[in-house]
DNA sequence: CGTTATGCGGACTGTCGGTCCGCTTGAGGG
DNA sequence: CCCTCAAGCGGACCGACAGTCCGCATAACG
C-alpha cells in the first residue's frame, strides 16, 4: 500500500488529491452526497483518475478508513502492552477498544458512507477480518466456554456510524467507547476490572 | 395499516399484488436487484402506483418486514407470558429473542436489502423504536447497573441479513438466535437460565 | 346511468456508479 | 537535450435506478 514499487510522480499527487477531496466532502456535506463525480471535481482530476486508483466507491472509502487505522492495526500486531502482545487479555480487549472507538467517533460519517457502499461484503474486508480475528482471540482466551467468533462479530456490529452519532451526546465524545468497553466486559463476566472473584 | 378506513377494492388489490411480488423477487434472485421497477413490472402495476402505496424503496420494505413480525409485537403487548407481560425479564428476554430470530433467520435477504435502503434512518423506523424500547426495559429491570439503552442497540445491530447469513451453517437454521440468546445471557451475568445465584 | 374523486400507469427526469479510449506526459536511454 | 513509449489521464458515454407527474380509467355511490 501506500507508494507502490513504481508510481509515477502524477500519480501519486492524484492519489493524495482524491483522498484529500474525499476528506473534505464527509466533513462538509453529510456523508451521503459524496459522489464520484463531485470527488474527481474537488480533487480536480478525471473520473477515470479514481476509479483507476481506488477501484470503486468501497474502495476509496476504505483506503481513507485504513489509512486512519494503520497505527492501530500496527500497535496490535507489534507495539508495546497493553494494546500489543504481552498484556492479558482483558487488558488488550480494554486498549483495543478504546483505540478502534477512538477512530470510530472521530470518523462516524465515513464510517456510515462505507457501509453504505460496501453493501453488505463488509464481512469480506481485510480490516474486518483483522479486527474480528483480533477480538475472536481474545475472548477465546478469557471464556473458552462462549462463541468467541460470534462475541467478535456482535461487538464489530456496534461500531455504525449513525448509531455512534446517536449515542454521542454533545460535550462527551468518549461516551461509546465507555459503552463498548462495558458491554464488552460485561461479556466477559462481572468482574470487570477488578480482581478475580471471590469464588476461588 | 392493514387495510385503510376506505381503500378503493382495486387499491387493496394492488398492494398485495405489490408486496407479493417483491417477496417473489427477494425470493428468486439476491436482494439487491429488487428495483422497483421489477416490482412494478412482475406485479402488473404501474411504477406510480408502487410509490403511491409505499412512498419509497424503504417504505416497500419495511410494509414487508412489518407484516412479518405483527404477530410478536403483538404476542409482546398483550400475549401470553413468557413473551407476553407478566414473566421474569429473563424469559422474557429470551422468548423475545427466540421469536425476532426466527423471523430474522427466514428474512435475511429482506433485511439486508431493508438495511440498505434505510440508509441510517433505521433508528427511527417504529418497529426499530418498538424493540428496542422492549429490550431496554428487560435489561433496565435485570441489570440497573448498566446502559440498557446502549445495549439494546447492541443486541438489535447484530440482526444484520448478511452476518446471519454467515452464521448460520447448513443444517443448523436457528442456530443464530441461540448465538444472541447466548450473548444477551452473558450481558444478563452467569446464570444463564438456571435458578437464582446461590449468593441470597 | 351519471358524476366524481380516487387511483392508475408509464413516460420522463436527474443522478449515480462504472467503462472506455484517444490524448498527454513523466521518466529513462541514447 | 531530445526521443520514445508506456503509464497515466480525463471526461464523454452508458445503463440502471429512485422518484415525479399528469392525463386517463374506473370504482363507488346515489
Amino acid at each position: 500500500m501506500g507508494t507502490q514499487a513504481t508510481e509515477r510522480a502524477d500519480a501519486a499527487r492524484n492519489r493524495r488529491a482524491v483522498l484529500d477531496a474525499t476528506e473534505r466532502l464527509l466533513a462538509e456535506g453529510g456523508g451521503e452526497h459524496v459522489s464520484l463525480d463531485r470527488v474527481a471535481a474537488l480533487a480536480g482530476v478525471g473520473k477515470g483518475t479514481v476509479f483507476r486508483r481506488f477501484g470503486n466507491r468501497a474502495g476509496l472509502l476504505r483506503a481513507l478508513l485504513e489509512e486512519r487505522s494503520r497505527a492501530l492495526r500496527e500497535g496490535i500486531e507489534s507495539g508495546p502492552p497493553p494494546l500489543g502482545p504481552g498484556a492479558p487479555a482483558r487488558e488488550r480487549l480494554h486498549a483495543f477498544l478504546d483505540g478502534l472507538g477512538a477512530i470510530a467517533e472521530g470518523n462516524a460519517v465515513l464510517l456510515s458512507a462505507h457501509e453504505q457502499a460496501c453493501a453488505e461484503d463488509k464481512y469480506d474486508d481485510p480490516s474486518y477480518r483483522f479486527w474480528h480475528r483480533h477480538l475472536r482471540a481474545l475472548f477465546a482466551e478469557e471464556r473458552p466456554d462462549l462463541d468467541a467468533g460470534f462475541l467478535a462479530h456482535a461487538v464489530l456490529a456496534v461500531f455504525d456510524g449513525e448509531l455512534i452519532r446517536r449515542v454521542t451526546p454533545p460535550g462527551d465524545p468518549r461516551r461509546f467507547t465507555r459503552s463498548v468497553q462495558r458491554m464488552a466486559a460485561a461479556m466477559l463476566g462481572q468482574d470487570d476490572h477488578r480482581d478475580p472473584p471471590p469464588g476461588t
